[in-house]
DNA sequence: GACTGCTGTTACCGCAAGTAACTAGCATGT
DNA sequence: ACATGCTAGTTACTTGCGGTAACAGCAGTC
């Protein structure tokens, strides 16, 4: 039946597409990342070499697989960054929003950094670097927020980079770390962080016989 | 010839271990960590079923590996936090050494951080946790040291160990991408950090015309 | 009817991790 | 002298994965 032109074929294998994209989720989410490409492909009801026409090869898929939760993360971290309140509100708010979102989901966190990449070769230098990691990504959004909101002066861009690298990462090391023990509660957790922002590391007072830090 | 006891045998046993270490090491940085056990075996002048007779498997000989230069690395910045001058200086003198660490020697770095483990399985849990990442451990040194040297009121160890996972976690994300980049010198950077824990954050006015951070 | 472009298949290659079974040297206990 | 035990070493194998032909069926288009 002459059902439509060459859109609808473009969109059903678009459709097709992200139907395997959940696929996959759903095996990496229960096996982690070392998931077979034949588990993935079984779990989609096909096999493989349909798999590699959709994505290319294993890390295709997963950097599709990726981006779209790294996307959902950086939209839901700029929410909060332009959350209601002082800097300081702000700033609490956004790291809440980083650590419930790993909280919430820590097989897709795990996924998104802890990639397990087998890349080798590189052909090229893959235009469309969707497949910049996630940490990368934070923290150059992060620095154009800085640079966009911050008088830093004559070297603003520069030290919003630095700071949006920096922080995100103070933020990435201590979200692994706080997911593996919950030894605190978020609210503390964040509190700490934000303290650390505020620079109370340089006004504390050095221990009594210490030789300072 | 009656060259020796048992100790003779399990000293040439340790010695023929940290041979194998220094020919997976020249490998690895030769090929990557994707290097095949064969590859390895092969460099050693040997084969493989005796590295797995040493190493027990891949992630067992990784661990021995990653262990030495985590040691180094460790006591390296654990000289750092103790150089003379003020909290200031030594703060940009362990930024300094971390750094220049990671500059003087990408490779190992990589290897270090990027492990693309393979673990699967961890059948039980391996009480010599020799593998617990570099991070982790960089993160809870660094913790201590914090707890020993400053007084953060009555949750001082708490606070200590999130400012110490936190802190790591900011030299290493600005480490790696500064490293990857290199869009200013290491002077720079160090200073801009050491700024950022200094509060500068909190101190700096809004942009004219931004809604403020 | 021939062409294109998608869906899907089976059957294979190459290669890496890991293992089984076996051999050879060498120091020791009897 | 002989057996024991411990190490270093081997060849040859199994299993499983990423990835790739080569092929078949089913739309709609010219």
């Amino acid at each position: 039946m002459e059902t439509g032109q060459r859109e609808d074929q473009r969109a059903a294998t678009q459709r097709r597409r992200t139907q395997l994209l959940e696929a996959a989720e759903r095996v990496v989410l229960r096996d982690g990342p070392e998931a077979s490409m034949n588990a993935i492909a079984a779990e989609a009801g096909i096999t493989k070499p349909i798999l590699y026409r959709h994505f290319g090869d294993k890390s295709g898929l997963y950097r599709a697989l990726a981006k779209r939760h790294t996307d959902a993360l950086l939209a839901t971290l700029r929410t909060a960054l332009d959350s209601p309140g002082d800097r300081r509100d702000r700033v609490e708010a956004t790291l809440h929003a980083y650590l419930s979102a790993i909280e919430t989901r820590p097989q897709v966190y795990r996924f998104l950094m802890h990639p397990a990449e087998t890349p080798s070769d590189e052909k090229g230098f893959d235009v469309g670097r969707h497949s910049v990691p996630l940490l990368r990504r934070m923290g150059e959004d992060l620095g154009e927020v800085i640079a966009e909101r911050l008088d830093l002066g004559p070297d603003t861009r520069e030290v919003a980079r630095v700071w949006g690298h920096g922080i995100v990462g103070m933020m990435y090391a201590a979200g692994d770390w706080w997911l593996g023990e919950r030894p605190l509660s978020r609210d503390l957790l964040v509190r700490h962080l934000a303290d650390l922002l505020w620079g109370r590391l340089a006004e504390t007072g050095d221990r009594a016989g210490s030789r300072g830090l």
